[in-house]
DNA sequence: GCCGTTTTCGGCCCGACTGTTTTCAGTCG
């Protein structure tokens, strides 16, 4: 976790030259690098190999300023811009509805250079006189702050994730022999986080606390002592550490892993034991009762042990007393993925490069989907483009005999409810996914009424992205999740768990009742690049926070399986629930 | 700024929506 990752920076100096008003096509050429950069495995090896060239995308001038960067740590070229342009107008694209070019004017005309001055000019209603603004442009940027201000000081799971392992990895490495572990909100896969919390355990407390003040990522330090240290990162996440004793780390997990809420009840079975639990033991009146892991705590207060997604205080409580929880779908369960983009939509990656990475994940199966014909700006696939695809794969499959490609798409599912191609292209399919792209903002009726249409459609084999929410950048539509898991239920339709940590859509707290109407959930990398199909595992976690198992999950059963499920949808054009087939013995570990 | 070639410049995705205009610009997906 070095500074400012290239790719950040890349994106930085293209939204500049937007703001600045350059050329449109060499702002986005920089957008362009980054984004296929940031889908490149082990980029410091190419940069160090001189390889930069050999990318698509990546051109004379962007190749020497990556090099310069990871050489030197610095690009002049950007210093310059920002010399120009203050840095802080980045914060301002943030703002929906406000672009580069309002920006522009926004700096020149009031000299606005951040969120904070947006919004006392808004106030002082210093910008409906602006050319090209008005009162509702006004109105419209104050609510956009509105929305940023409420979820300030919050991270995706997805940035935040990465980080902390790397973290703790550093740690041990550091103090050789250190017990340490990620706890919080982090350790329960919540899909937004505010701090990291990362606890350790050790002989020799002092020495853990001052390794963890050197290691990389960290700009501030806000106090360190023998047990506590606070900082916070280059990425602007706060991070906590705490250090304990071998013998408190048990309960100290526990109590640091959270949720506050789950604790609550926690603390209040063991009272009505006659115990104390807090971060330091367990005790009965002076004596600790002894626990080497969280697994003895919940024994000693007669609970079955609870995953740490679930401890939300959601019905695990009551589940972990009766001895019913779920036995939750794993990573190693995975056999295979749906929702996959490739070079003839918006993926970086050939259709073969996206099923070698696959195989490479151990998996067996690969659903291709591709955006269909509506979707210009992501170059959806018109019939010609559609059938070559088809003989592409055909032709993989027919050279793999161990591994299989589904031929599927992203249909856009239209205004009017319909999907986008004709029966006999839709025919053709193995799969639909399909998906709302426009209109969003069709009224809760309205919306409900599109969604039912399409999953009539009996080529409509899942629901894709079901809110199109963008976790901490845009609500999704306004759709009745509780509708639209009835109607599925009618319709026999699969509803996608997309694992991108910017969606995780559906949300996991609709998971339990997808479950209890026997819907059955496919978790869906939404990979645009070979590296972005790993993103299955935060999709996992999600799944598992939502109580699923592995029979409630499409993509947990053999190719066999799958084949049939989809067939059977297929040729049947009738809407039965799905009977859920028996849970398999998994067949050895798969790394995904 | 990148790419491709019937190469060394011309083209680079397109449409809906909104709010500002007085026929269109900016933003978004």
């Amino acid at each position: 976790m070095p500074g400012k990752s290239i790719i950040t920076i890349l994106e930085e100096i293209g939204t500049l030259l937007e703001i600045k008003g350059e050329n449109p096509f060499k702002s986005r050429a920089y957008f362009n690098a980054a984004r296929t950069l940031s889908g490149v495995e082990s980029l410091d090896d190419i940069i160090a190999g001189r390889r930069l060239r050999e990318i698509k995308g990546i051109g004379e001038a962007i190749a020497a300023r990556v090099t310069e960067y990871a050489l030197t740590g610095e690009i002049p070229y950007f210093e310059e811009l920002k010399r120009e342009l203050p840095e802080s107008l980045l914060e301002l694209t943030q703002v929906p509805n406000l672009g580069p070019k309002k920006i522009k004017v926004l700096f020149d005309a009031l000299h606005i250079t951040n969120v904070g001055e947006l919004e006392y000019a808004c106030r002082e209603n210093r910008l409906v006189n602006l050319p090209g603004f008005g009162a509702k442009t006004q109105e419209k940027i104050l609510k956009g702050i509105e929305f940023i201000k409420k979820h300030k000081g919050e991270h995706l799971f997805g940035d935040a994730y990465p980080d902390a392992v790397a973290m703790t990895e550093k740690l041990k490495e550091l103090v050789p022999g250190v017990i340490v572990e990620v706890c919080g909100s982090i350790r329960r896969k919540k899909e937004i986080v505010k701090d990291m919390d990362i606890l350790a355990a050790g002989s020799d407390r002092e020495a853990i606390s001052l390794a963890f003040t050197t290691l990389p990522g960290i700009e501030e330090i806000y106090l360190t002592g023998g047990t506590k240290t606070s900082c916070r990162l280059v990425t602007g996440i706060d991070a906590d550490l705490r250090v304990v004793s071998v013998e408190e780390y048990p309960c100290a997990l526990l109590y640091f892993t959270g949720s506050k809420e789950h604790n609550v009840r926690l603390r209040g079975i063991a009272r009505k034991k006659g115990f104390k639990l807090n971060e330091y033991g367990l005790f009965e009146d002076e004596r600790v009762i002894p626990a080497a892991c969280e697994e003895d705590i919940y024994a000693a207060l007669g609970l079955s042990f609870v995953p740490p997604e679930l401890r939300e205080d959601m019905g695990e409580i009551e589940a972990a007393e009766k001895g019913t929880l779920p036995d939750l779908v794993d990573v190693s369960h995975i056999r295979g993925v749906f929702h996959v983009h490739t070079e003839f939509s918006d993926g970086s990656d050939t259709v073969e490069g996206m099923a070698k990475a696959a195989r490479q994940l151990g998996l067996s199966y690969l659903g291709i989907s591709d955006h269909s014909k509506s979707a210009y700006y992501a170059g959806g696939l018109k019939k010609e483009a559609l059938l070559r695809q088809w003989e592409l794969i055909d032709g993989l499959n027919e050279r793999w005999k161990d591994f299989h490609i589904f031929k599927g798409i992203e249909s856009d599912i239209l205004p009017d409810g319909s999907l986008d191609y004709d029966d006999d292209i839709l025919e053709g399919f193995d799969f639909v996914i399909a998906s709302i792209h426009s209109n969003f903002n069709m009224k809760g009726d309205e919306q409900i009424a599109r969604v039912t249409r399409a999953m009539e459609n009996p080529f409509m084999t899942m629901l894709g992205h079901p809110t199109g929410r963008l976790l901490l950048s845009r609500e999704g539509y306004d759709i009745d999740m509780k509708t639209v898991i009835d109607k599925a239920a009618k319709h026999n339709v699969i509803i996608e768990l997309n694992a991108s940590p910017y969606r995780f859509d559906i949300d996991w707290r609709h998971l339990p009742y997808a479950k209890e109407r026997g819907v059955m959930v496919s978790v869906n990398p939404d990979a645009h690049s070979a590296a972005g199909l790993k993103e299955i595992f935060y999709g996992v976690g999600i799944a598992r926070k939502g109580w699923q198992e592995k029979k409630d999950i499409l993509n947990t059963r053999t190719v066999e399986e799958v084949r049939e499920i989809l067939q059977r949808r297929k040729a049947k054009r009738q809407f039965e629930p799905f009977e859920p087939l028996e849970p398999l013995e998994p067949k050895g570990k798969k790394t995904v």
